[in-house]
DNA sequence: TCGCTTTATGTAATCGCTGACATCATTATA
DNA sequence: TATAATGATGTCAGCGATTACATAAAGCGA
């Protein structure tokens, strides 16, 4: 490999010359500049990262960790990210967790080897206690989980106010019988007190309260993450006596696996059932019912949080914002 | 930082014991490799990879391009080549090109910066004869594109059967007036001898010659990409004399944009026109005509792929395979 | 017990780059 | 003109790991 020596020697300089035209640093003289220029181009010579990096420049690489690449939601945010990290010359290394603990942890140890200079988690697996460790090594920023914990840059979408007013947009239009669906595990629901999922669930009581409207405890369901996960839960829906006229989904996914069944099972969406997603995603509008959805603002959340961990990285941020973005409702067939 | 030298002089050993026990190196008595293990664990001692790549282990990372990560098809082919990749103890860094040539030769200098020990370019931005002068810096595989070149391994799903076969299926149901849409620009496609789209197309007319049909070059649509370009083809052949029944999509977006307008424009789907897919994404069995499509291999093309990489890497491989996989057709509704 | 191999451990050079420090040469200031 | 300030350039230590080489101790057959 072309070394700064090789370069040096064929422009006739020292190293710490090529080393101050690299840098751009002054005291060079047009003529050797010129020259170092002439050889770095004729050999082909880009510095090596690792050199530099054991000289104290960072690694410039900052880590994504989503749960999965695959899921639309996550590849729109790594790709905000990416595009505002590569503006400010930093790499994207992606670390999937697949909903796996080790994995979340093996990605923060990143930190530890100095592979990267920060990392964004874009979903927590572990509890704060655990990841709050991890600190000391490196800038951590959050993205789309609340986190209540004044040293942490954080990131989310309103999702209080998002699902209030989705759930007033269901009201609106004459649905008193609404259900509602998470992602979380209802245990951890449970355990955990005020964190990301939760906003959302007292957006959706509060919206309910402010009508006088009660929630039966049976339309609430779980652990719904994929299409196939929609489609059992409006079996289940389809068997109950009691039946909601809407329902509430946390995603797309989930959105798309209700209203993909719902022919087949003789239910008229939305007449006999809303149903509303939250992303908006790419696909939503070419459905058999196009999906009423509450878009989350993915790319400025992506944008930001990529912004203000660099920030930190580079010492220039005001410590540890807080920023919170709003959701919209867009209205389509489904609701 | 924690270094080794702190872990030495903890465990109260020699850094060369150190590094023999944290590489596996034999002459260790049990009791200093007892030592160590447990100051390392104290001291949360991680060895930092920039040190280690200067003394000649490689970066451990091996890049993938992409045009963009929001690509279904490019987020899923990610996602299967992170898996592989990561059971073999490398990282992935991801670099999209948005379909820039700048883009994809500032990623292949990050084999020149041995920021990668190898790269994987999953779509050509730029020419061959341009990107076969950075072989000499590191390993380069292709994937989903055709190369021929004998030193380059290369991972491709069989276009030209697929296509061929996807042909015969649409004839099978009667159809014998059909167009072609393809992605590449049509200048592109004349311009290129033997690639990737032609083999698709080839396999396309040699299924027509094999029934005698011939092809109208009026149906034939170029730089068609995305949901909306799939709107666009249809609004054209509504207003043609002379109407094709079926037509082939390079994509299953393409296809979307399709089916997606077909009620509006009062066709009937696959009566009047019979819509195949190419990829089967996710979303593609749950449109309101799920979309008969041709399968891609997706997650086999990006395991071999990363594989093939890797043995190259290390060395253990026989030069430049070069793998073709089936493609399968997916009768649903839409043909 | 003597020489020889094997095991256990340490010292120091090295990878490519940066930057503190040193050394002249040139220009500005008194 | 003497002195100080500034510009241009070079020498070399050091970042954290690996590894060639050196050395000492232990094992072993004759």
């Amino acid at each position: 490999m072309v070394t700064i020596s090789e370069v040096a020697q064929l422009a006739g300089v020292s190293v710490t010359t090529v080393s101050r035209v690299i840098n751009d640093y002054p005291h060079v003289s047009k003529a050797k500049k010129d020259k170092v220029f002439w050889a770095m181009d004729k050999l082909g010579y880009v510095p090596m990262q690792a050199a530099r990096q054991m000289r104290g420049s960072g690694s410039q690489t900052i880590g994504v960790v989503v749960p999965a690449i695959i899921n639309p939601f996550f590849s729109y945010l790594i790709n905000a990210i990416e595009r505002t990290v590569d503006k400010l010359h930093y790499k994207t290394l992606i670390i999937q967790t697949f909903g796996r603990k080790q994995n979340e942890l093996t990605a923060l140890d990143y930190l530890k080897r100095h592979q990267v200079d920060g990392i964004i988690l874009c979903a927590l697996e572990n509890d704060w206690d655990i990841i709050k460790g991890y600190q000391k090594y490196g800038q951590i920023a959050v993205c789309n989980e609340y986190v209540d914990e004044d040293t942490i840059p954080m990131v989310i979408g309103d999702q209080f106010n998002g699902l209030r007013q989705g759930t007033e947009y269901l009201i609106s239009k004459g649905k008193t019988k609404i259900a509602y669906c998470t992602g979380r595990d209802s245990l951890i629901l449970q355990q955990r007190g005020k964190n990301f999922d939760s906003d959302r669930y007292l957006g959706f009581t509060t919206a309910l309260q402010a009508h006088d409207l009660s929630f039966n405890p049976a339309w609430l369901f779980t652990n719904a993450h994929s299409i196939e996960d929609g489609q059992a839960i409006l079996k289940q829906l389809s068997q109950m006596t009691q039946k909601p006229d809407a329902i509430i989904t946390g995603s797309d996914e989930v959105a798309t696996g209700i209203v993909s069944l719902a022919k087949s099972l003789n239910i008229k969406i939305p007449q006999d059932l809303s149903v509303l997603g939250v992303d908006d995603q790419p696909l939503a509008k070419f459905l058999s019912h196009p999906l009423t959805t509450i878009r989350q603002p993915i790319t400025q959340m992506g944008q930001q949080v990529a912004e203000v961990l660099i920030d930190n990285i580079k010492g220039t941020a005001e410590p540890a914002q807080k920023i919170k973005l709003d959701l919209q409702i867009v209205p389509r067939e489904s609701a």
